[in-house]
DNA sequence: GGCGTTCTAGAATATTCGTAG
DNA sequence: GCTACGAATATTCTAGAACGC
């Protein structure tokens, strides 16, 4: 689309969920909601550890080292987490903790939407409570 | 000692921390701070997935299921964090995260001080502040 | 020192400049000033590019992938270009740029200054001007 | 009421981008 | 040209709030 920065939180957030290379971030099975598979999310996708970066196409996405700076993001553009638990237990508990987050607008094969993901700044908070639309930087020049 | 209940967070992370069976959380070379290897210790010591507390011994002492229920218990209790950061190195970064937090009256070999360690409520926010509990730096909230 | 915050800025560059390991920031000939080469430094410590982090020990100090970034961070803090200029051209331009800063309070060999690089805040600055403190805020209690 | 766990938000610095001077 | 700065987002660490025991 036009006026989304792809530097910005939503649109990499799109593009990491969209990308089959990384599972410990994917879609939930309803399209609607976010699954993160902490240690492996930490492990392939931040920036733990000087080896990191294994796989090409995550690296500079984030540079945050913390799942806690992705969840904070998260929280910001009005993601809130549904059901905190455990992983799948089928692995006997070795893929440690998994985050589900539900986020409004961020629907899958819906990028459309995807404008409507604004940062909660006090002003755009009161926007939202009143209906209206947020405002966000401008987007750079992208030839459509 | 007399007044310290077992069953609170400052007994039981002497405890842990004392115990060798639990190097994902230990002291760091100083003796006055604490060093957790996140991934290490969700496994070892939180209760991640059904096979996680396989050490007895853990098993109870923490119900938390996320490094970041430990992390916010070290702030109400006055530990705050010194160089975050990734682990050694030495491994490849296949650690993961390692906090490293400093906590007050949290000294090795020095459990008589144990009872100084507070939970920060408001009330002790203020008490701390006005130096009534002991030479400990005052609280964050300096005018200037 | 006490009071110093070794995540911030003014720490790590103090670190960095100290550092042998690379030659790409220095001290200039009298101490008081900064030289950047611009190319090796964002190749050496930097996150430029996939191979970028070969040494360890800047890994982690900066998570800018620009120069620019690094600039705007020495002019926050007081920081202020003096030659502006090409490099020495000596080397056929294979250097590339080289900046000379000069910094209040950086001194080589006087770490107990380091307390005085104050970020510049809107407060700071007028403080500064009225010759007064700055205030940032409370570092975490070092080991004594 | 106090403590523990979890989720969300505040506050300060860090990084980026754009632009005035 | 190009240096310095404003403004927005990003990352980190700490604290608030809600709920259960």
């Amino acid at each position: 689309p036009a006026d989304i920065n792809p530097n910005y939180f939503p649109a990499r957030l799109w593009r990491l969920v969209n990308s089959p290379r990384f599972p410990s971030l994917r879609r939930d099975a309803r399209g609607r909601g976010l699954l993160i598979q902490q240690r492996q999310f930490e492990r392939a996708v931040l920036a733990v550890g000087p080896g990191s970066h294994g796989a090409p196409g995550a690296n500079g996405l984030f540079k945050a080292k913390r799942c806690a700076s992705i969840i904070r993001q998260l929280n910001r553009y009005g993601f809130c987490e549904l059901a905190a638990g455990a992983s799948s237990d089928r692995d006997g508990g070795c893929s440690g903790p998994l985050h589900h987050f539900y986020g409004p607008h961020f629907v899958r094969d819906r990028p459309d939407l995807l404008v409507r993901v604004k940062r909660l700044t006090e002003a755009n908070r009161a926007k939202l409570a009143a209906g209206l639309e947020g405002k966000s930087r401008p987007a750079p020049r992208s030839q459509q």
